[in-house]
DNA sequence: CGGCCAATTGACGGGCCTCAATTCGGGTGG
DNA sequence: CCACCCGAATTGAGGCCCGTCAATTGGCCG
């Protein structure tokens, strides 16, 4: 709280803080914002800015991670694979989240990108080297991953106990949320996932996926253009489709 | 670790340590082994020690928490409950697992004991003092969060994609690894849940966990005595069954 | 032995999966 | 500008796994 502050003072005359971070809203509700501007520096040095196009890997499953990175813009997912190829997504990460699981080099998720994405990537050392500097880093990134795990929790209920119907409408209000960091809720977005994301996100098949969104929309819970921008009229409807309660 | 070999030196000469703390497990795996004696000492000073009998809720969904715990003894399922009763356990947490939310003081779970449990007692307080002066402390609590969000996302998978034999095979088999902290995986061993338990946990009935159980009985997978005391004679069998490889 | 709750077993129905056909949408080339 | 293509999404028919409801068995304690 204090640093977010002492940050936006240095906003004024902000000849300090690197020129790549000025604009990046990672320093705000991201990680960067614990650091001071001088440790922002030094990680800007080594740090890599990227653009991934949808649909590419970015750490297989088992695979050693190369580095951490800040999530700019864009969706990722990250999931998990049997043997036998079944899969299912155990996690959505949005800008500005931090990606890659801290004192562990080796990945048991694999991270795709969802849609079109930009990174702020940075090696392993260097992060490791500003946590034992910078207290309040650890600490950021301790509230995300309690973050992370209350979701991956709301997410146990809706997989175990939701109909196909719920999570469905679950999932969209998770988007509706989500999209837009600031808001609480969007009454309009752009699916980031495709059908048979969706799909492993929900523990459910493709066609079930559809029959149910089909259903929505014949209900007039929701309105589709495209497939893929979505209108919700009524917030509160879809949240009772959701089964979640006011 | 450079922490844990320091207290195993001072254990040679312990009067520092605080007496209800000698005996304590929560000092090695726990967060207690990231405190000097001296933080120990004023750590113990405000900790209550309890006994919880099975069944009992400790805290409620939505409810103010009053202190954190470490568990000595026993096992705690966390769960999710919706408006309409159905219900889903989001957790288990074995001894020594630190319990209580850091930085939250209102809890969106609620926390039972599923066996009888003995649990360390200390107000929120005192915790985030130490956790300011301590450093190593957060960095044990940011551990085991990661620990239980790697834990929750198994668990997704299990939820979204397996069987219900797969299902009830992954529980046996996760139970074998956690009942006993040092060991990989117990080949005997006692359910501390209910079918009713088991059930909440998996997302499915307790006719359905039943059946599973008796069939992978006369499969010859597991052999059980008083509907508690599970043995497992081949564990790649179990584990195989539970779609996990080698 | 008898009572009580937990667990098992059985019969049946429904929700979601499977397999297959059709439609939609967006991009390309004529 | 339209015809064509190809993957994505939708829609349909049928089957199976697991949920529901009900009856029975088993274990534990008085």
């Amino acid at each position: 709280m204090q640093i977010a502050a002492e940050n936006r003072r240095k906003d004024i005359h902000n000849s300090e803080i690197p020129v790549v971070c000025i604009a990046c809203e990672a320093r705000h509700g991201g990680v960067c914002g614990a650091l001071t501007p001088g440790q922002l520096t030094e990680l800007s040095r080594y740090a890599t800015r990227r653009a991934v196009e949808a649909g590419s890997e970015m750490i297989g499953q088992g695979q050693a991670t190369q580095n951490h990175a800040n999530i700019i813009r864009g969706v990722v997912k990250l999931s998990k694979m049997m043997s036998d190829g079944r899969q299912q997504i155990v996690g959505l990460q949005f800008a500005p989240d931090f990606m890659g699981r801290p004192f562990t080099r080796e990945s048991a998720l694999s991270a795709e990108a969802a849609t079109d994405i930009d990174i702020c990537a940075f090696p392993h050392a260097i992060v490791e080297r500003l946590m034992a500097e910078a207290p309040g880093l650890e600490h950021r990134l301790h509230e995300q991953a309690l973050k992370e795990l209350d979701e991956a929790r709301e997410w146990l209920l809706t997989l175990g106990r939701k109909t196909a119907q719920e999570k469905v409408a679950s999932f969209l209000y998770l988007i509706a949320t989500h999209v837009d960091p600031g808001e609480d809720a969007a009454n309009e977005f752009d699916l980031p996932l495709s059908r048979a994301d969706i799909a492993d996100y929900l523990g459910l098949t493709i066609e079930t996926v559809s029959r149910q969104i089909t259903k929505l929309r014949k209900d007039g819970v929701i309105r589709i253009d495209n497939n893929r921008r979505v209108f919700v009229p009524v917030m509160a409807r879809l949240m009772r489709y959701a089964g979640i309660d006011a």
